[in-house]
DNA sequence: AAGATTGCAC
């Protein structure tokens, strides 16, 4: 194995910076000498990491000799491993090489783009005792390495020692913080620059407008944004989409839309910021048209864009539509990297489809630990206590550290198929895992007591929490208290949620249902009274399902609706033949704020039955309906649906605000637990 | 010759 290997290059520097960028591309084995028509370099044969790829080994080192031109090898600098090429600087203290600014500059960014902070230490060491020590550009580069790795505390530490900065430095220093999650940090910066006289520019706007979204408020951003007016800076496009995101951040999507309309040049970005401020607030439609007015403006989608249709799809269930978009990634030829598949598994695993979740955990090219919670996530909604469990011993057992949102996708699992015992369990294993349980696994666990019945034990637990108890703790031991008719520590549950969150109806109206279940009509009374003079308003309940790529959406005793007789009349047949077979219509669950013989009426057309309804006459028989509601599923309804289950021999899936029911054959998977 | 914007699980 002795090959020869003749590079052209121009300078003994270039080639140097060739064999930095192209090495792992290109098959160099051991000893083959390669030479230049400067000479023969023997020192080259050292180079052991070069890695062969595939059909270029032939080419390369098949033959006795073969020619790459210079630019061949820097066209194919595709890094895919990451030498940081550090014996080149051997081969510079050898005097073999003479350094100059590029070679540095190459292997600062080489260090920066793997995150190699140790090496990159290494060579500003070097760099230090070599003629470029007072090189600006150099130490700019160096600061940037620093900052891109995380090492703030060394980024500072040279900034300060620097004896000339420019704006590049400021600005390097800035956007490190910015992109730490040091908000603060990088916007102290910005009037000591301009104190010294530094006018900033595209760069820096962009880098200030990102801390500036990370603010508790606004107003700072709208100071950096006068800013960037000031200056001419608000037609760039990085600044615009900056800009565009920030306001999205701060939930001004009306103000964000503003500057978004107002960019003379525009990105993917810039639409990727705005459809990702609709998505959070969770204004499905419109990111959802956002989508398709992208492309008709010849926008084609990102992963990002990607990313937040289908975190939209998953929030909003609509799983027809996320599935037509991800047949279009895969017909676009995109290839799913790990963001984009975490959020098509989480969304389908949301909506119930566990099995495509799983298919496309299996397919994902990594799976990351968010990928590990999104499964957990649907396992967790979906009732489906026992499997999350398994597949939460299966993380630990292959040695995926769990945090803690893993554990409460776990907690909330058990809570729902009402694994008692296997809670507390995995509540106490946090602590072996050195994560600080926060409110929200508190929350599930009061959920869990409360739902086995251990009232007292719930009350306990809540006086002996560490941390101070927030309306949801409180609203979580309500609910227990309402499902086993607890009136006394009910009504001392609502106290503390009126309290800490006094404008939510629903606390409002689950202490009502306490009372009218054990009759105390003054009480009920009472409650209706508070709820009126301080504003209270009950949201109205809605459901609605998606058929073929539409909404429909469907209220109580709907009388607007276009079909409205054939819906009713459906009803009505189906409600009769349920009752032959043992559903008995349960008034107890009607909010009574309606007169006594209403209540009937009211029970009969509530949205769900009447989305089910419209859904058994506008889909095929056999195939599973699915609907979503904007409030708890009563228990009248429940019921209900469980008899057409059985009746009609269909699945029938109803998303609630926090989990999933699967009714089939008569029975749900929350074993009326819920 | 160095510095910039957009994403996922609760």
């Amino acid at each position: 194995m002795n090959k020869h290997i003749v590079i052209l290059c121009t300078s003994k520097s270039t080639l140097y910076n060739a064999i930095l960028h192209g090495k792992s591309c290109f098959g160099i084995p051991n000893k083959t000498s390669i030479s230049t028509r400067f000479g023969s370099y023997a020192t080259l044969a050292s180079f052991t990491d070069f890695e062969a790829s595939e059909g270029e080994e032939e080419d390369c080192c098949g033959s006795s000799s073969c020619i790459i031109q210079d630019k061949d090898l820097l066209r194919r600098s595709q890094i895919r491993n990451s030498p940081t090429g550090l014996h080149v600087l051997d081969l510079i203290d050898r005097g073999s090489l003479e350094a100059n600014r590029a070679l540095y500059n190459n292997l600062l960014k080489k260090c920066t783009h793997f995150g190699k902070v140790k090496e990159g230490r290494v060579v500003h060491s070097h760099i230090v005792h070599s003629q470029f020590k007072d090189d600006l550009v150099i130490h700019n580069t160096i600061l940037n390495m620093y900052a891109k790795c995380g090492a703030l505390d060394d980024a500072r530490k040279l900034f300060d020692e620097m004896p000339s900065k420019d704006m590049v430095t400021w600005t390097a220093l800035i956007s490190g913080y910015s992109q730490n999650d040091r908000a603060e940090d990088a916007l102290v910066l910005f009037p000591q620059m301009l104190h010294f006289g530094l006018q900033p520019n595209q760069f820096t706007f962009s880098s200030l407008l990102k801390a500036s979204g990370a603010r508790p408020n606004d107003k700072h951003g709208r100071l950096v944004h006068a800013f960037c007016l000031k200056y001419g800076y608000d037609s760039n496009v990085y600044v615009g989409s900056s800009l565009v995101d920030m306001y999205a951040r701060f939930n001004l999507i009306n103000e964000a839309r503003v500057v978004f309309d107002g960019l003379v040049s525009k990105n993917e970005v810039s639409w990727n910021a705005l459809i990702a401020g609709h998505a959070r607030k969770g204004e499905g439609e419109h990111a959802l048209s956002m989508f398709r007015e992208m492309q008709r403006a010849d926008f084609k989608p990102t992963h990002f864009t990607y990313s937040s249709v289908f975190s939209v799809c998953a929030s909003t269930g609509s799983l027809e539509q996320g599935k037509w978009i991800h047949a279009h990634v895969i017909k676009s030829g995109g290839k799913l990297v790990s963001f984009v598949g975490n959020t098509l598994l989480y969304m389908y695993a949301k909506s119930g489809s566990i099995e495509d979740a799983k298919k496309v955990f299996d397919r994902l090219v990594k799976q990351e630990l968010v990928s590990w919670n999104s499964m957990l996530t649907g396992y967790a909604q979906h009732g489906l206590g026992k499997e999350s469990v398994q597949w939460f011993e299966e993380m630990l057992r292959i040695g995926i550290e769990p945090n803690h949102v893993t554990f409460l996708c776990v907690l909330s699992a058990c809570s729902h198929a009402g694994l008692l015992d296997e809670g507390l369990y995995y509540f106490e294993l946090m602590k072996k895992h050195v994560i600080e349980p926060q409110v929200s696994h508190y929350v599930t666990i009061v959920d869990l007591l409360g739902r086995a019945g251990l009232l007292d034990r719930a009350l306990k637990f809540i006086r002996e929490m560490p941390i101070e108890p927030t309306a949801a703790v409180w609203k979580a031991l309500l609910g227990a208290c309402r499902m086993h008719k607890n009136m006394e520590l009910g009504a001392y549950a609502a106290e503390h949620v009126f309290e800490l969150d006094p404008y939510d109806s629903g606390p409002h109206v689950l202490l009502s249902n306490i009372y009218a279940s054990a009759g105390r009509w003054g009480d009920v009374a009472k409650v209706r009274r508070m709820m009126k003079e301080s504003g209270v308003k009950k949201e109205p309940a809605c459901s609605w399902v998606e058929i073929e790529n539409a909404v429909h959406l469907f209220v109580a005793n709907d009388d607007a609706h276009p079909q409205r007789e054939d819906i009713y009349r459906k009803w009505e047949e189906i409600s009769g033949k349920i009752k032959e077979i043992g559903y008995v219509p349960d008034t107890s669950h009607v909010l009574l704020f309606v007169d006594q013989h209403e209540r009937e009426v009211k029970l009969q057309y509530h949205s769900e039955k009447l989305a089910l309804a419209f859904a058994l006459l506008k889909t095929p028989p056999g195939s599973p309906i699915r609907i979503k509601k904007n409030i708890r599923v009563c228990g009248d309804c429940h019921s209900a649906i469980k008899f057409v289950s059985k009746l009609v021999d269909r699945e029938i899936i109803v998303r609630d605000t926090n989990r999933f029911h699967h009714f089939h054959d008569g029975s749900c998977s929350c074993r009326d637990y819920w």
